[in-house]
RNA sequence: GCCGGAGUAGCUCAGUGGUAGAGCAACGCUCUCGUAAAGCGUAGGUCGGCGGUUCAAAUCCGCUCUCCGGCUCCA
């Protein structure tokens, strides 16, 4: 091969030799005129990069277009500094602060100075943004000495970028320039600005500068783009769609639970009757699993002093985000934050041996958090939550089965409910503020759980700086109906809290040991887990955990009796169920049990009373047939004891 | 806690300074009905709260509470 020559790897992985120097739209050309086209930026070796850039060397790329995540990263950044500009026409006097491309569009973080941004500036941002992109200018890459980068932001006197280039190495920093607007940036870029067809800014935050609450506060514009209009109705529509999921609408509509801020407290969910048969569903369920794997439930109190707190470290790490402390007979107490020191005392209150381990106490644990008021949401974000709360106290020859064993309950609690899940492996930072515990000991943590979670084939990401204070964890995350990530389980490490509360067990070699902890909770909390419950399923239930399983349908009050004989009999049979007495016609009472979402309807009328069966219709399904009374009993307690999710259910007659 | 938005009947919403409205739900009566909305009627409000401007405030101004979307935080 002539070194004028280079080998490109496609992702079909096939080899291409082509001219060295060759840019990224001429390797999309000479594949199809088609990919040219819809071509946006060019991942090259893991980087993506401008199109008209030079490749110099062998590499695997990859043509980047709408279709693919790097391609509408490409297409969202860009947008960003459309966004910027059209601002700048408008509001000569902001200054510029960040603005990436994020998983669903942008935004730019902008020091508007003393003009506070209303949603009628975005409209008028949103049109100028479309009248430059119809501009159909170029991204224009240059490359800057430090000096000139710098010289030029303080030209324009603006603090934020000369920050973040006094951080950048001389030789690497470039500007990109559209049209009349030049801004540090990293790039890359989509050909030109015509390729922005459809545009909206859809909210307006404030945003603190580099994430610092003693920083300026920035205005924050998102918005999100797309190349083509239809796409953009599409996202809106989908939206509206999503938050018709929303559990904080759902919730209350459905009884599961309300929230009351003017006399409970905000914050303080109140579980109604439909909500609490499906939390105790819930409950058994996680019961039963941990019975068959050796836990032993326990139960403390809401409270304890404070003294416990200062001993396990949350009272000084945690102080600001719990309740204040309640004074009783010159003592302090504390509404809990944690179960952990209640069960570590519980420990403690016999001599263990190596025998007694592991020792896993379980408990359904009411804990109290002061979250800050605009932190509050819904279920999953409250200030009194139930953690389905476990810590095995092990030694260290047990503790890798142990976290494995815990993973495998998760997995089964995530499977069971058909829920995809995200892992995240939390580690800790370099801030020692944040943490107890010796770096050796953390150090140990990480890599058991990281050989653990590899041990069960878990597809993790690793977050630094995010561990608790006494540990690091696997965290299990979901995103709920408009895509926000929550963390729903999470199995943790902890070799603090046994120095701190000076647990020990006797070996077999006659000796004190230390013990390990883990912490874990699948669900994480049951308010939490049930408002994503509500969001996953839409409010569909699975059938064992319906609060209310069926209606009875009665065609007319003549057929009131053998509905009751239905209902007594489906009811000796523990099925939740109404019979809707109501003088409505038929399709009046369907349509209000499929708006309640409530699995089955049985309609009963002279047909069924003479035949001894029921008719069966399914919620969002419609008629399925008719049964005998027996046979139904039958099909719903296989579907029951399945625990079988909605789209599983055989729905043949 | 910070930035922006919003609070009118149980729900969805209309009402821009002059007597608080609609649909659905609820309740009552009539109808006794075959697979997604029967008909008629009744009741329901401190227009989130407090204060101010005005002859007059749901409407204008100030403060405050709560909720929604972000930021920060998150044991």
């Amino acid at each position: 091969m002539s070194s004028e020559q280079i080998t490109l790897t496609l992702p079909d992985g096939s080899d291409k030799t082509i001219n060295k120097e060759i840019t990224g739209r001429e390797v999309a050309e000479s594949i199809s005129a088609g990919l040219a086209r819809e071509a946006l930026s060019i991942t090259v070796n893991g980087e993506i990069r401008d199109l008209d850039r030079p490749i110099t060397q062998d590499a695997e790329i990859r043509i980047n277009t709408w279709d693919s995540e790097d391609g509408r990263y490409t297409f969202w950044h860009s947008s960003a500094h459309l966004l910027a500009e059209a601002v700048q026409e408008l509001y000569p006097d902001a200054k510029f602060g960040i603005g990436p491309p994020i998983e669903n569009g942008f935004y730019y973080d902008i020091d508007f100075g003393n003009h506070s941004v209303s949603p009628s500036d975005l409209s008028k941002i949103e049109e100028k943004i479309l009248e430059l992109a119809r501009r159909k200018v170029s991204f224009d890459r240059i490359e800057v000495s430090k000096k000139e980068a710098l010289a030029h932001y303080r030209d324009v006197d603006n603090e934020y970028k000369l920050e973040l280039i006094n951080e950048l190495e001389d030789g690497e920093i470039t500007f990109y320039k559209q049209g009349n607007f030049t801004d540090l940036c990293r790039g890359p870029h989509i050909p030109n600005t015509g390729i922005i067809k459809a545009v909206k800014l859809t909210t307006l935050a404030g945003a603190y500068w580099r994430g610092d609450v003693k920083s300026k506060q920035l205005t924050r514009i998102y918005g999100i783009s797309f190349p083509k209009k239809k796409l953009l109705d599409k996202y809106l529509h989908q939206l509206e769609e999503a938050k018709k999921r929303d559990h904080k609408k759902l919730g209350p509509q459905l009884g599961i639970y309300m929230i009351d801020p003017e006399l409970v407290g905000s914050g303080l969910p109140l579980w109604l009757p439909n909500g609490t048969v499906l939390r105790r569903e819930l409950e058994k369920f996680m019961r039963d699993e941990q019975i068959r794997r050796g836990y032993k439930e326990v139960i403390t109190p809401h409270i304890a002093k404070i003294d416990l707190y200062k001993i396990s470290g949350h009272y000084p790490y945690y102080k600001d985000s719990q309740f204040n402390p309640i004074e009783v007979d010159d003592e302090e107490y504390l509404l809990k934050p944690m179960n952990c020191p209640h069960h570590h005392r519980i420990y403690s209150s016999e001599l263990r041996s190596y025998r007694d381990l592991p020792l896993r106490l379980a408990e359904f644990g009411p804990v109290y958090r002061y979250e800050q008021s605009g932190e509050l949401h819904g279920l999953t974000r409250v200030r009194h939550f139930t953690q389905d709360d476990a810590h095995i106290y092990c030694t260290h020859d047990q503790l890798k089965q142990e976290i494995k064993n815990t993973i495998g309950l998760t997995q089964v609690v995530f499977e069971t409910f058909g829920m995809e899940v995200e892992i995240r492996l939390s580690y800790r930072d370099d801030n020692d503020e944040k943490y107890g515990g010796e770096t050796e000991y953390w150090q140990r943590a990480q890599k058991e759980i990281r050989e653990a979670s590899d041990e069960m084939g878990l597809q993790y990401t690793i977050a630094e700086g995010e561990a608790s204070f006494y540990g690091p964890k696997i965290d299990f995350m979901i995103r709920d109906s408009i895509g926000r990530t929550w963390q729903i389980g999470t199995v943790q490490v902890d070799y603090v809290m046994p120095e701190r509360f000076d647990l020990t067990y006797v070996g077999a070699d006659n000796d004190r040991h230390r013990p390990v902890i883990i912490h874990r909770a699948p669900f994480g909390s049951m308010e939490r887990f049930t408002g994503i419950l509500i969001e996953h399923f839409a409010g569909d239930f699975p059938l064992w955990l319906a609060p209310l399983q069926m209606k009875l349908i009665p065609i007319s009050d003549a057929h009131l009796p053998y509905t009751n004989f239905c209902a007594k009999k489906l009811q000796e049979r523990g099925v939740r169920l109404e019979v809707d007495s109501r003088s409505e016609k038929v399709g009046a009472k369907i349509r209000d049990a499929e708006n309640a979402k409530v699995p089955y309807m049985l309609i009963l009328g002279e047909k069924e009373e003479s035949d001894g069966t029921v008719s069966v219709r399914r919620h969002k399904h419609g008629d399925i047939g008719t049964f005998s009374l027996n046979d139904f009993i039958t099909k719903i307690e296989e579907e029951v004891a399945g625990k079988l999710l909605p789209s599983q259910v055989e729905l043949n007659s």
